[in-house]
DNA sequence: CAATAATGTGTTAGATTTACACATTAAACA
DNA sequence: TGTTTAATGTGTAAATCTAACACATTATTG
């Protein structure tokens, strides 16, 4: 946080004229939409990087983004960038924090706006002929460009405390998946081990997790059995996950 | 949630100039703060509020808001519109959360950051003199100006989520409080009813609470033993406040 | 067909939460 | 002045949840 400033003068009512001469006048400030798009794959936790679109900063990875248009829905913005940058829609995208240092990035004052998602690697397919984009394991992540790296620690942390709140990680997995899969995900994500029989318990006493009567293909071990996730039942049950004792 | 574009296409890599002209050019916003300031008074939760800056829209209360200067961080922007607006400085502000659609000012396009704050009313004295400043018990807070109710909504929900992962809730009160005063804070926070015993047990059991040996002094009934809030030891275990179960 | 390395299922001690009961204290009032 | 009243302050027991741990089962591997 920045100090606050010392001095200030009381602001007394304003016209709609005033107001919107301030709107349009050189008070702007150009605005962007930063993408932090998680996935999962080989039991690690990854995030999508491209090469940064600034030719001078080209040795470094940068988060997908890009200007919001004046014209445009923030979120919808959001959602535009994610498909032009990986050529997809269709992905829960849920806004995490707005970071507005003025000397934040290199071309000129731009505040952004870090929206974060959960993206299935498997069953979604990239377009990355014209991008030099790269799932990157997140404990591989460093020195990204600007102040990236910042608003990627920020959006991890959000992530590693959104999913203790709701079971979201369940948009990393495949649509069947065994329990070893989701503890592999839940201890990628935060980054703990976890008790195999007390995980297993708890999630079935959340009673999401719905039996297929299949078990796993092509393991080079005992097969488990293969699983979906109820979201019907989530949503009916969405409040609860809400607050912490008391 | 708006709907993602449905065509788009994939971005070259960009020269630092072509990234600049386009932060220079028609493709800024107005970007503004919104301050949501908490207080606590009379056992209930209230919040400040401002007769609305447009002449138009004077019959409505609206949030405390301005906009952003381009050579002025987000954040020192946050606590430089709260003084504007409140003559007040020291107030702990948390972003929240950033709202962007088009129409949701009639200025113009208008995208604003809204800033949470927690105050003492006691301990603070406001400067409403040029302001048409009052408190409201957020239970009556209905109808505000432009977006302003859904940006309200928004950090109160905030609030509540926040107060039961950090014991925030003690920069409302006073610096001497009884345990009645914390109890019918969080039960105004959280609009729920709270056993006396166990609530009780819980914060003893935190053991954020120093024991003045002081009395409370007016009331009408049997005082009830004053604390004050240990900073110093909440400080240290923070972190143990971050995450829940697993 | 034995060894291996997973899956699948309990059990138990400890900690936490929840629901209550009763004694104590000071103000209010007859 | 003493009784009533309405708070504060403390404790306890049942129920629930968490954490630590053991063993049988199953398919693959060699």
């Amino acid at each position: 946080m920045s100090t606050p400033e010392k001095t200030a003068q009381i602001k007394p009512t304003k016209s709609l004229q005033v107001i919107q001469s301030e709107v349009e006048n050189t008070n702007r400030i150009a605005l962007s939409v930063d993408c932090i798009i998680f996935g999962f794959d080989e039991a690690k936790l990854k995030v999508l990087l491209i090469r940064s679109d600034l030719k001078k900063y080209s040795s470094k990875w940068s988060l997908l983004g890009d200007l919001v248009f004046p014209s445009e829905d923030l979120d919808a913005a959001a959602y535009r960038i994610l498909k032009q940058r990986t050529g997809l829609s269709d992905v829960y995208l849920e806004q995490v924090n707005t970071f507005g240092t003025v000397n934040r990035h290199p071309a000129g004052r731009v505040v952004t706006v870090a929206y974060c998602s959960l993206m299935n690697v498997q069953h979604h397919k990239l377009n990355i002929l014209d991008n030099e984009l790269h799932w990157h394991d997140v404990k591989s992540v460093t020195d990204l460009a600007f102040d990236h790296q910042q608003i990627f620690d920020t959006c991890l942390q959000q992530l590693q405390k959104r999913v203790q709140e709701h079971p979201l990680g369940f948009n990393l997995l495949p649509k069947k998946f065994s329990l070893r899969d989701l503890q592999n995900l839940y201890e990628a994500i935060l980054d703990i081990k976890l008790d195999r029989r007390n995980f297993r318990k708890k999630f079935f006493s959340m009673d999401f997790l719905v039996d297929l009567n299949e078990m796993e293909q092509d393991v080079s071990h005992r097969p488990g059995k293969l699983y979906k996730f109820d979201y019907e039942k989530y949503e009916k049950r969405k409040k609860k996950f809400a607050g912490i004792d008391f």
